[in-house]
RNA sequence: GGGGCUGUAGUUCAGUUGGUUAGAAUAUCGCACUGUCACUGCGAAGGUCGUGGGUUCAAAUCCCAUCAGUCUCGCCA
C-alpha cells in the first residue's frame, strides 16, 4: 500500500507515530516558509504541514503542490499547536509534520471546487460526476447505501433467504410501464426486454421450492421522467412461500425499524408502524400514500352540505362530485396574494378553483360574522359556515380550504395542498421517518380511456378471501391481499399476497379483459407452472433509491446514484443515448428512421 | 405529450427604462508572508451574455425559433 493510514485516522493514532497518507490536496494555504495542506482522501481531512526549515528541497516542491493533486506525504503525528486547533475538523486537534512528499500526479483546474458547500449546475456535476463523487457529502450517501443494501442482505441472509439473481433480458409484455427492447442479433425482427420487475421470475422460483428468495434487483422502465424517478432503479425483491399477509407486513416492518436504528439512530421512528387501509387513506388524506408527519386531515362536507343553496354545491352534488377540505391552523392572516397563489397551485391538479374561509381572531374568542372574509360568504348563510367551521374543528385565526369536485381531482388537490400547507407553515419535524403500511387496497380500477378494469397493484395479486363471490358483479368493490409501505408521504414498499392457482388467475386475466390469445403468449409459462402445485406465496418490493433519499435527507434522486442521468434520461459523462454506426444495425437487422421536423 | 422557471467570466450570481469599456464574489496565475484552516496583503488575467434569426440608430435586455438544465401535470399495472 501507498498509505498506512486513512485520513480520519489520524486523531485516534499516538503522537509522535510515523505515518504515510496518500490522497487529493484539498486546500492550501502557503504562509511562506510554512505550508498548510488539507489532505482529503475517502475517510475525511487531515492537516499537512510542510516547515522549510526541516527540510528546504520539500518545501520548494509543496510550493508547487495545486488543489486536487495526488500527493503522498510521509511524517509524524503531532499535537497542533495550543490556540491553533480547529475543532470543525474531526482531526482538527492533531497534524502531519511532513518529512518526506511525493506527488502521485498532477490535476488542472477542476471545472468546481469540490466541497460540500458550493452549488453547481447539475448537468457539469454530472459531465464530471468522478470530481463530484469526490466531495464528503456525494461519497457518504454512496457509502450510506451500501450500508443499507448490506444491512438488508444480513438481515435477510440471518433468516435463510436465497439470495437469487434473475435475468436482465426477458420478455417484453405489454402491461404495465413502457418496456426497454434489445434487439436480437440471432433473430431477425425479435426482441428482449429489459425486466421492469422480476415479478413473474420470483413467483416461478416459488414454484421452484425456494421458499424465501430475496434479490436487490435492478428494474428498467421507459416511462416520462420526474424528479424522483430514473430509467433505471434499484428495488429489493422479496418473495415467501407458506405466508399471509400478516407474515410479509411483521418482516417489512422488522427490516425497516432495526435498519434505521442502525444506520440513521438519529432518525425518530415509531414501532409498531401505523396501519391504515386503503379508503381510510383517501378520506383522511386524499392520497393512498399519506405523509403522516403533520395532522391537516381532510374532512368531508358533502353530506353536511347536500341541502345548500350555493349554487356550486349544488351543482357539484348533482354531478356526483364531493366537496371536502381542511384547516389550516394559524393561517388566517393569509394575503390575497398567498391565496391567489394556492388556487393557482390547486388549478395545476385539475381543480376548478379553491374556496377559502379566513376566521379572524375575535376579542371574544368566538367566531363571529364579521370575522369571517370568504369568497362565498355572501352566498352561504352564516349559520352554514359555522356548521363548515365546526366539521373542520377550525377556530378564530385558521384558514379553511375547501376543494368541490369528482372524487379523484378533489382528493388529488386536497393531498397536495395539505402538503403545500404543511411545508408553507413549517408543521414538518424532519427528522421524523413516519413509516405507515396501507392495506386492503381495491383489486381494481375502472380507465375511463380504455374502458377496462386496470389491476392497481398487479394482476398477480389475489383478492381477498372473503370478496369471491362479487368478483363477477361488482369488480370495484372488491379488496386484495395488497399492502404498501409508506413513509413521509413517498411510497416506500409494496406488495400483495399473490394468486397460486390457475383458476383464479384466469379469472383476473378475463376481467382484466385480456384474449385468450394475449394470456397465452404472456403468462403461459406462469399459468403452466402453477399446474404443477404451486406453494401460496406473497412478497414485497420496496424502492432502494427512495429509502436512501429518506435517510439522507436528499429529495434529489441523483444524489444517491452514483452515475446517474438527467431529467431528459440523457448521461451527460458518456453521452449516451449515441448513436451506432450501420455495421452494428445491421448485424440486429435494424433501420432507423429519422423524425421528420413537422 | 402539456405547462412553469433558469441559461451572462472556470464556478455562483448581479446587470435599472434597450444607450459609454458587461460587474461582484470565488476559483485561477504572479509576488510577499512561520500557525493557517473561507489564511491574509498587493497585483494580473479571464466574456461567442446557451445557439440561430428578427425588431431597432443601438439588444445581455424586446420578439420568434431552437438547444440544455430543472420543477411540474399527464404517464409510471
Amino acid at each position: 500500500m501507498l498509505k498506512t493510514n486513512n485520513c480520519i485516522d489520524l486523531s485516534n493514532l499516538t503522537l509522535g507515530k510515523s505515518i504515510i497518507l496518500a490522497g487529493w490536496v484539498a486546500n492550501r494555504r502557503d504562509h511562506g516558509n510554512l505550508i498548510f495542506l488539507d489532505l482529503r482522501d475517502q475517510s475525511g481531512i487531515a492537516q499537512v504541514v510542510i516547515d522549510a526549515d526541516i527540510n528546504e528541497e520539500l518545501h520548494k516542491m509543496a510550493k508547487s503542490i495545486r488543489n486536487e493533486w495526488v500527493i503522498q506525504i510521509s511524517g509524524i503525528i503531532r499535537e497542533r499547536p495550543e490556540g491553533s486547533e480547529n475543532p470543525k475538523l474531526p482531526t482538527g486537534y492533531v497534524e502531519v509534520i511532513t518529512h518526506d512528499l511525493t506527488i502521485l500526479n498532477e490535476s488542472i483546474t477542476p471545472p468546481f471546487e469540490i466541497n460540500d458547500d458550493i452549488t453547481v449546475d447539475e448537468s457539469i456535476r454530472l459531465k464530471y460526476r468522478y470530481l463530484d463523487l469526490r466531495r464528503i457529502r456525494m461519497s457518504n450517501i454512496l457509502a450510506l447505501r451500501h450500508n443499507v443494501v448490506k444491512f438488508i442482505r444480513e438481515f435477510l441472509n440471518k433468516r435463510n433467504f436465497l439470495e437469487i439473481e434473475t435475468p436482465i433480458l426477458i420478455k417484453s409484455t405489454p402491461e404495465g410501464a413502457r418496456d426497454y427492447l434489445v434487439p436480437s442479433r440471432l433473430y431477425p425482427s425479435e426482441f428482449y426486454a429489459l425486466p421492469q420487475s422480476p415479478q413473474q421470475l420470483k413467483q416461478l422460483l416459488m414454484v421452484s421450492g425456494i421458499e424465501k428468495y430475496y434479490q436487490i434487483a435492478r428494474c428498467f422502465r421507459d416511462e416520462d421522467p420526474r424528479s424522483d424517478r430514473q430509467p433505471e432503479f434499484t428495488q429489493l425483491d422479496l418473495e415467501m412461500s407458506f405466508v399471509e399477509q400478516e407474515d410479509i407486513l411483521s418482516l417489512t416492518e422488522e427490516l425497516y425499524f432495526n435498519l434505521v436504528k442502525e444506520i440513521v439512530p438519529h432518525k425518530k421512528i415509531v414501532s409498531p408502524f401505523p396501519r391504515i387501509t386503503y379508503a381510510d387513506a383517501i378520506a383522511k388524506y386524499g392520497t393512498d400514500r399519506p405523509d403522516t408527519r403533520y395532522d391537516l386531515k381532510l374532512h368531508d362536507l358533502t353530506t353536511l352540505l347536500s341541502n345548500s343553496e350555493f349554487n356550486i354545491f349544488k351543482k357539484i352534488i348533482n354531478n356526483k362530485g364531493i366537496i371536502r377540505g381542511f384547516t389550516a391552523p394559524n393561517a388566517a392572516h393569509y394575503k390575497r396574494k398567498d391565496i391567489d397563489g394556492l388556487i393557482d397551485f390547486a388549478k395545476t391538479y385539475g381543480s376548478q378553483g379553491l374556496m377559502w374561509i379566513a376566521i379572524d381572531e375575535t376579542t371574544s374568542n368566538n367566531i363571529e360574522e364579521d370575522s369571517i372574509r370568504s369568497p362565498i360568504k355572501n352566498h352561504v348563510p352564516f349559520t352554514e359556515i359555522l356548521q363548515i367551521a365546526s366539521e373542520l374543528n377550525a377556530n378564530p385565526g385558521d384558514l379553511i380550504l375547501i376543494v368541490a369536485g369528482t372524487e379523484k381531482i378533489t382528493n388529488l388537490t386536497l393531498s397536495a395542498l395539505r402538503a403545500e400547507m404543511a411545508n408553507r407553515l413549517d408543521l414538518i419535524d424532519t427528522s421524523v421517518l413516519a413509516f405507515t403500511f396501507v392495506t386492503d387496497f381495491p383489486l381494481f380500477e375502472w380507465d375511463d380511456e380504455i374502458k377496462k378494469w386496470k389491476s392497481l397493484h398487479h394482476p398477480f395479486t389475489s383478492p381477498s378471501d372473503d370478496q369471491l363471490e362479487k368478483l363477477q358483479i361488482s369488480p370495484e368493490s372488491i379488496t386484495s391481499n395488497a399492502y404498501d409501505l409508506v413513509c413521509n408521504g413517498l411510497e416506500c414498499a409494496g406488495g400483495s399476497i399473490r394468486i397460486s392457482n390457475r383458476e383464479m388467475q384466469e379469472k383476473i386475466f378475463e376481467i382484466l379483459g385480456y384474449t385468450n390469445q394475449e394470456i397465452q403468449s404472456q403468462f403461459q409459462q406462469l399459468l403452466t407452472a402453477f399446474d404443477y402445485g404451486a406453494p401460496p406465496h406473497g412478497g414485497i418490493a420496496g424502492g432502494i433509491e427512495r429509502l436512501v433519499m429518506l435517510l439522507s435527507d436528499t429529495d434529489n434522486i441523483r444524489d444517491v446514484i452514483a452515475f446517474p442521468k438527467t431529467q431528459k434520461f440523457i448521461d451527460p459523462l458518456f453521452e449516451s443515448p449515441s448513436k451506432v454506426t450501420q455495421e452494428q444495425l445491421a448485424e440486429l437487422h435494424l433501420e432507423t428512421i429519422e423524425k421528420d421536423n413537422e
